[in-house]
DNA sequence: AGGATTTGACCCTT
DNA sequence: AAGGGTCAAATCCT
């Protein structure tokens, strides 16, 4: 058994684990005096939360004869109907066969894969022309004016998806409302080493400044900051569809800026300045609920691996030193349940030092 | 020179 | 057939 599938079996137990914990918690609200309607929910969201994402892995692992990084190398190339240089494929029919069935199974991946959409706002007195950057190194593939669509949409797909394999792309459309607002939306988790080394390595030219100030902070956490975090993080999760999207922003006071280390399992988020927004860090924690469902299922964070399935990134602290969707608290949708870690039941063996918690 | 971006064309899905 | 997603040659940038 490879640490993948390792990974997922222990994730599988614990998020029936936490479906059963919070069943027996709903139970004992509802013979409580005390309970309210919000708590009921809460747990009633978290319960859903768990067997989702027990289902996702379930589902992944059922289809998934081949984990992600087992496609084929060539892969990128494979919708393609000519080969990189130029000359038909293989006209061998049970070659093209396989090519087909091929091309169906990338299909039928690619659909269930995990997709979140993220809300970035970017400031123009910082002069940011496009969302910031999320950690994560992107290569630019395509453009494209979507119908009714003011701004056209722009793709990107890891750097390194053929030195790591890693499948994770993300589209960026600018909000017609709000030309500060980008829309982000990722599919499919790295599995990719970079997530240290483009810390250092910033990609995009112009927002070096910013990442400097704010992505990549990896001071010490205090306690006043940590109570910051507290009283101002909100994730909102709201038109959540079928499609298992859904879009989260985090709202931080100005001039915050903190990082969670070990004690605080690799939790850390940077903010300093009240322009600047740490944008695109994948909420793999944002679980697929209904529309009805705001709250934020500490129980469902890490599972939404999508092509991730194998988690070999480094477990150093470092990886961690990202931030994720740090927005200011003006936002196009509305806030409709807050979060703060004082509502988490933080779960002793809760895997939040797996990379992927974050991505 | 090598990597990143642009952009028109092609493919797939609906 | 239309629209969205991806490819890949051309171009740009460092």
């Amino acid at each position: 058994m490879d640490c993948a599938s390792n990974w997922e079996y222990k994730t599988l137990i614990n998020e029936l684990t936490q479906g059963i914990e919070h069943t027996k918690q709903l139970r004992e609200h509802f013979h409580s005096a005390d309970s309210t309607s919000e708590n009921q929910e809460l747990l009633l969201q978290r319960i859903l939360s768990s067997y989702e994402q027990s289902l996702l892995i379930l589902k992944w692992s059922g289809s998934t004869v081949q984990s992600p990084p087992a496609l084929p190398p060539s892969s990128g190339a494979i919708e393609s109907s000519v080969s990189v240089d130029g000359s038909p494929k293989s006209d061998d029919k049970k070659r093209s066969f396989q090519d087909h069935q091929e091309l169906i199974d990338i299909s039928k991946k690619r659909k269930s894969q995990p997709t979140w959409t993220e809300q970035v706002k970017v400031s123009a007195e910082s002069g940011f022309e496009g969302p910031i950057d999320d950690g994560y190194s992107w290569r630019k593939y395509g453009q494209k004016d979507i119908l009714g669509a003011k701004y056209p949409r722009s793709y990107y797909r890891c750097t390194y998806r053929h030195m790591q394999n890693c499948w994770a792309t993300k589209q960026v459309q600018r909000s017609d409302d709000d030309p500060t607002v980008f829309e982000i939306t990722y599919r499919g988790s790295h599995n990719c080493h970079q997530a240290t080394y483009s810390a250092q390595q910033p990609t995009w030219p112009e927002k070096q400044e910013f990442k400097k100030q704010a992505v990549y902070q990896t001071g010490q956490y205090s306690n006043q900051a940590l109570m910051n975090l507290r009283a101002n993080l909100r994730v909102n999760t709201n038109d959540l569809d079928k499609n298992e999207t859904a879009t989260c922003h985090f709202s931080f006071p100005p001039t915050f800026s903190s990082g969670l280390t070990d004690d605080s399992r690799h939790f850390q988020i940077s903010h300093v300045d009240d322009n600047l927004i740490g944008g695109g860090y994948s909420p793999s924690f944002v679980s697929p609920t209904t529309p009805e469902s705001n709250y934020f299922s500490v129980s469902s964070s890490c599972q939404m691996n999508g092509y991730g399935m194998v988690h070999n990134l480094h477990h150093s602290e470092s990886d961690l030193t990202d931030i994720f969707s740090a927005n200011t608290s003006t936002t196009s949708s509305p806030i409709v349940g807050d979060f703060s870690l004082d509502q988490l039941d933080l779960d002793p063996n809760f895997p939040f030092d797996n990379p992927n918690f974050f991505s």
